[in-house]
DNA sequence: ACAATATACTTGCACAATCAAGCATTGGTC
DNA sequence: GACCAATGCTTGATTGTGCAAGTATATTGT
């Protein structure tokens, strides 16, 4: 590609491969109905201590801005996958709690998503998939 | 994060990770006036021979649709950065061509790209950053 | 106690990118 | 030579996302 700059070509060959590993994510998972972006809200609800979150720990959690969310998790509520709940210490924030349903479309998805992961993944060994983790980690 | 499947980590930790180096590189970009789907584009083109390229090629070449492509190309062309160009041989191309001052502005962004991405990959060694690019031209 | 500042959202507007549909041109097939 | 599928591109409508501004609540300083 270029010469001069290998960290450049790098930072390009990356971004590309990730636009398209997204593309390739989010038709997988419409089948359940949702997108990739949805998917990892619902991933890390899943994580979360009583698969509850504020909003703004959400954005940061999945790289969106805070009106993001707030969009996002619109269409989720409705479909009654999450569900609002309010703070007694702190007004301000809503809480986003996933609901039983939630948890199972989540669930479904989940083992789609880890079957395309592993897919994505496959022509790296489960060693150069770690080294690959722990490289990322670093930046 | 999550203890079942590494591979499901990995690429969201990725997918994080690089919609994050797009939002900062977007800012470096933006002090020469254009985003980095915009730089992408004129990378392309200063790479490609006679840094002349179809739109189609184009758009493989940074992961956009086609239409993606010719709105981006549109502020270019206005900008006079590049040019529209017939095929001889084929009337249904038309050809992106960079302009030279097209040329300049994308020489004075490689530098502040390459500054960017110098100090996005300095955690790792030059070493790793090979590794690191090894691994992901297999995906 | 009260003002000033900061935080957690939500909303209006703008923009980037996609898809579906359409147009023009090419190349193949009968 | 005339249809027909495929290709390269553009346009209209829609979606996703961000930013700036607004509202409500909390916190800090005096």
């Amino acid at each position: 590609m270029d010469t001069q700059n290998p960290a450049v070509d790098l930072v390009l060959q990356s971004a590309l491969l990730w636009s398209g590993m997204i593309k390739k994510a989010d038709l997988q998972l419409s089948v359940h109905g949702i997108s990739f972006s949805e998917f990892c809200i619902l991933h890390r609800l899943f994580q979360a201590p009583q698969h509850r979150l504020s909003r703004i720990e959400l954005a940061s959690a999945v790289g969106l801005s805070a009106s993001g969310v707030t969009r996002l998790l619109q269409p989720l509520e409705k479909m009654l996958l999450v569900e609002k709940e309010q703070n007694a210490r702190d007004a301000r924030v809503s809480l986003v709690k996933l609901s039983d349903s939630g948890q199972q479309i989540y669930q479904d998805a989940h083992q789609t998503f880890g079957f395309f992961a592993n897919q994505f993944m496959s022509p790296l060994t489960s060693r150069q998939q770690e080294t690959l983790a722990e490289l990322l980690a670093r930046l």
